[in-house]
DNA sequence: TTGCAGTCAATATC
DNA sequence: GATATTGACTGCAA
């Protein structure tokens, strides 16, 4: 029926999905005559027929669909590297082991492609071309990404960092060089990779890149050379310019710009950048705990009681989710691996397992773990909270109200589960309001708590306004207790895929002790952001559960 | 329209 | 100077 269906209607490439392609891949493997026998094993174990590399696969895609990028370029030629090492028939397997076994370097990107325009050695400086890919490596790229078995992201990530500070090579050339990728996104990649799973087509690549360069028996030296190179032509450049007034010229590519002696003068028209204030921050987390997704009139309410600008306070909340997620993700696997025997590093393996399901679960059972306690910990005891001064007193005072006005009912202590929708808390903002505030307000915000904010919205979710929020970001905090506390019940529903992890993670979420007690006080911080993460879970959950659910949802 | 993933690039920090 | 952090942006999916 999937077959009929799929061959009847087919949906375009670009809206399909990575597990939607499959299909498409296979079949074109298949009238490319690569398909031999079996079945691809796109999960790669088993060893099945076919697939060239890629990078054929590449081709014969092209040929067949894709518009093509009419230029193989050169480098194409180099292009031969995924593939070259295994030759045929190959299944995932043998992609699994191109990652995995020291092949021969795919040089997608360094010597590969480079060497097309670029090229001439030593010529120069111009290192190079930052960017590994072009067009055919890329997309061979891809094709090794899609058909990629799954791999440990984080041992890979592991190694990599080894690899470049035993070498003294840094973040920016190799990820410029090797990954396409810039400094910061470099770092960020190596401090927190996601869990393979997690990733998307996209999201994999750079893993995908990183591990066949570690691969690459050369790996070192060819960055070694890049280096070099670099080096002799931020020189040349750099004499040139100061014999001669500024020849810059932007260099086409590359690297060095960015340092080097460019001095852009455009660049005024830039805009600055944004920097929040201490405590603009902490107000935006208060606001979160109490709600991870402020609705839009809150988030203008925010806004304004901050004096920032509405699309700030946005991307703070997306920015904020998901940098949470993230860490969350990487507490879960170091836990992990410590509880674990460490035995394997392998996060992503062990997330995998761990957490196999939806993120909601691994997250779940991290937070459920310090759970109730721990929200309220980080909160009221936490390193940050307690900094506040507002949190003390304020908290307690607040402490009633802020238990119904919260979404999250469920709050530990008082309300148990039984709330099933936050709803409630929306009345509660009422009252609330009143000490919002001081919090928020510090720096430049000058409105402080517009009193009695609005009333409460009807929306459970929706409903908790700004109110809400900017009590708690004011005051800070009454709610974040809670929040450890609905969470925790939510969570159990939600993720809950599996039944062993469900185990867990309820046990976690009940903060049982273990959990809890066992985490030092470094966590705190990352404990609030469990808290806060639970509190996205479940705001997830009820919005999918749309209301009348909720009464199913036994935790 | 909303939320997210992935990045960039400006800053901050080491 | 290298690395870490983080506000903003882009593209995509639901």
């Amino acid at each position: 029926g999937s077959v009929s269906d799929m061959l009847s209607r087919p949906k375009p490439w670009s809206k399909l999905t990575q597990k939607g392609r499959e299909p498409f891949i296979r079949m074109q493997l298949w009238l490319n005559g690569e398909l031999g026998q079996g079945v691809l094993p796109v999960q790669g174990q088993q060893q099945g027929p076919v697939l060239h590399s890629v990078t054929s696969l590449q081709d014969p895609l092209q040929q067949g669909c894709v518009s093509s990028e009419s230029t193989p370029k050169t480098s194409a030629s180099c292009s031969p590297a995924p593939e070259s090492p295994m030759s045929s028939s190959e299944s995932v397997k043998s992609l699994t082991e191109l990652v995995q076994q020291p092949c021969p370097p795919i040089e997608t990107s360094k010597d590969g492609k480079p060497p097309e325009p670029s090229d001439p050695p030593a010529s120069d400086s111009q290192p190079t071309t930052p960017l590994p890919l072009s067009g055919h490596s890329a997309l061979s790229i891809q094709e090794l990404v899609a058909m990629s078995p799954e791999l440990d992201t984080y041992g890979i990530t592991k190694r990599v960092k080894e690899v470049l500070t035993d070498n003294n090579l840094g973040q920016r050339l190799f990820g410029e060089t090797i990954l396409g990728l810039t400094q910061g996104s470099v770092s960020d990649l190596l401090a927190r990779p996601k869990p393979w799973h997690k990733l998307s087509l996209k999201g994999r690549e750079p893993f995908v890149r990183m591990q066949l360069w570690l691969n690459d028996p050369n790996n070192v030296e060819k960055l070694m050379d890049m280096k070099r190179m670099e080096k002799k032509a931020y020189m040349k450049r750099r004499h040139s310019s100061v014999s001669d007034s500024q020849p810059c010229e932007p260099p086409s590519v590359g690297i060095d710009y960015s340092q080097g002696a460019s001095p852009q003068p455009q660049h005024q028209l830039k805009k600055p950048r944004v920097v929040l204030a201490p405590e603009e921050k902490e107000a935006l987390k208060r606001a979160y705990q109490q709600k991870p997704y402020p609705s839009p009139k809150t988030i203008e309410e925010l806004a304004t009681q901050l004096n920032l600008k509405t699309s700030t306070v946005i991307n703070w909340f997306h920015n904020y989710r998901s940098r949470i997620r993230r860490e969350l993700f990487i507490e879960e696997i170091q836990a992990g691996s410590q509880g674990q025997a460490g035995a394997s590093d392998s996060p992503s393996a062990r997330s995998g397992r761990a957490a196999p399901g939806s993120e909601g679960d691994s997250c779940d059972g991290v937070e459920a773990a310090e759970g109730p306690g721990a929200a309220d910990a980080e909160e009221s005891g936490g390193p940050a909270a307690a900094a506040k001064s507002q949190g003390g007193p304020a908290e307690a005072a607040a402490a009633p109200e802020e238990q119904e006005e919260a979404p999250r009912p469920a709050e530990k202590a008082q309300p148990p589960p039984t709330s099933g929708p936050p709803a409630a808390a929306d009345d509660a903002d009422g009252e609330g309001r009143a000490r919002a505030a001081p919090a928020a307000t510090r720096p430049r915000a000058p409105r402080t708590a517009r009193g009695p904010c609005q009333t409460p919205p009807p929306r459970p979710a929706a409903g908790e306004d700004a109110a809400t929020l900017s009590r708690s970001a004011a005051g800070g905090g009454p709610c974040r207790a809670r929040d450890g506390a609905d969470r925790s019940s939510a969570l159990p529903s939600t993720s809950a895929p599996a039944a062993a992890r469900r185990a867990s993670s309820l046990q976690s979420l009940f903060g049982l002790p273990e959990a809890a007690g066992a985490r030092d006080s470094r966590d705190n911080p990352l404990r609030k952001k469990k808290a806060a993460n639970l509190n996205s879970i479940i705001h997830r959950l009820e919005k999918a559960a749309s209301r009348e659910e909720p009464i199913e949802w036994e935790f």
